[in-house]
DNA sequence: ATCAATCAATCAATCGATTGATTGATTTTA
DNA sequence: TAAAATCAATCAATCGATTGATTGATTGAT
């Protein structure tokens, strides 16, 4: 057995959290699923709640990582920029199956502990988006009639929502199993261009 | 005291349910917040899980009246319906400050109880929408290649995920207390028309 | 090279507190 | 007075956390 306790503590309690939440997962479900013993949950985190701190702030490890490169693209037009958040978004969503799960727990059932990492993020993130709509607007590329704060919950909520309600469409059949790319490409176009036809003036 | 214990329960443990989750809430605190004897939970709604039940299923209520009503509506077109899906989803957030947190937290922390409910409210929630856009296809309202899954989609994650993001976005300044009527007006508008200026050609 | 000391890691056992639920008695209502 | 409603008291079960003991590896002195 190569890796550690703390380890597998944390690879156990990760799916354990996100789909239970913290409150329903008790730290003997969690040894075991870790195969781990109870008290080295106090050993290394300090207790549940510590436990919980430490998979949290290891899910927002990529985003945090994601925010910082994007902010350094103000050489790119602010579509170019959009459309590199999307695709980084969807691969952070996809390397890390849970971590949609996280913040929407932390957002409709806030904890003592994730408050602060989430609305940091969120804080983060919403800025991003407003100085490149900001970015586009200046440039003519957007109209400049989009409230800003507005378009950045659109953006926050076609992108996010979509993983959390993706597998009960899939189970209803609304949604086809295909790659969640065409859904971005086809949720970016909307964003842009819209969906009524161009049969009337501006 | 005019209410009896049943209302009362519902009532007082609606807020809580709701902001803590399931599982976060003791029958000592939901007997006590509605100043009432813990026993008479199991009394009335046979558990713990039963008063949930209650609460969850009061919550969809004016959700399944409104599905009702907008499927009767297939003389208006697509663009009208949309607009009225769009009020009455904002009208009933209005009167219901806590349905959005209970349809998410059943997305993110399905439990038994709840998730035959929210499956069969997005069930019929998804299926309206797709025969409006599909009637919107036909009348040569939209634009023939938007995807009708990925569209529905959207369209409920920009009304959803708006208003459990709403708080956070008020405390960071990013969004201004004005009405949610504005942001649904602007969220139409974007749905329709996007953000995109109109300098190219389609 | 040997032995004692020290360390982090892990364990079974157990702590007091709290959980959801039930009981039987009591009060209120009809 | 019969039925419905409410109550305090209590149940077994489980909660999160801690304890003291044990293990095996490392270190330091001789």
């Amino acid at each position: 057995m190569e890796t550690n306790s703390q380890v597998k503590l944390i690879r156990a309690a990760t799916p354990l959290f996100a789909q239970k939440g913290f409150a329903a997962v008790s730290i003997r479900e969690l040894a075991e699923a870790a195969k781990v013993n109870g008290a080295l949950i106090s050993y290394y985190f300090s207790g549940k709640e510590g436990l919980y701190s430490a998979v949290l702030e290891e899910q927002f490890v990529p985003i945090v990582q994601m925010i910082q490169k994007l902010s350094a693209t103000n050489h790119l037009s602010a579509m170019e920029r959009l459309t590199q958040y999307a695709h980084n978004v969807m691969r952070i969503h996809h390397q890390n199956p849970f971590v949609a799960q996280f913040i929407h727990s932390e957002l409709v059932n806030p904890s003592a502990t994730g408050t602060k990492v989430v609305t940091n993020y969120i804080s983060q993130l919403a800025q991003l988006i407003q100085v490149i709509l900001e970015d586009g607007i200046a440039n003519n590329d957007f109209k400049p009639n989009c409230s800003l704060g507005y378009a950045t919950v659109f953006l926050a909520g076609i992108i996010n929502f979509y993983f959390i309600i993706k597998p009960f469409l899939e189970e209803l059949a609304i949604l086809s199993e295909q790659s969640d790319e065409e859904y971005f490409t086809q949720a970016i176009n909307i964003f842009l261009h819209g969906t009524i036809r161009r049969s009337e003036h501006e």
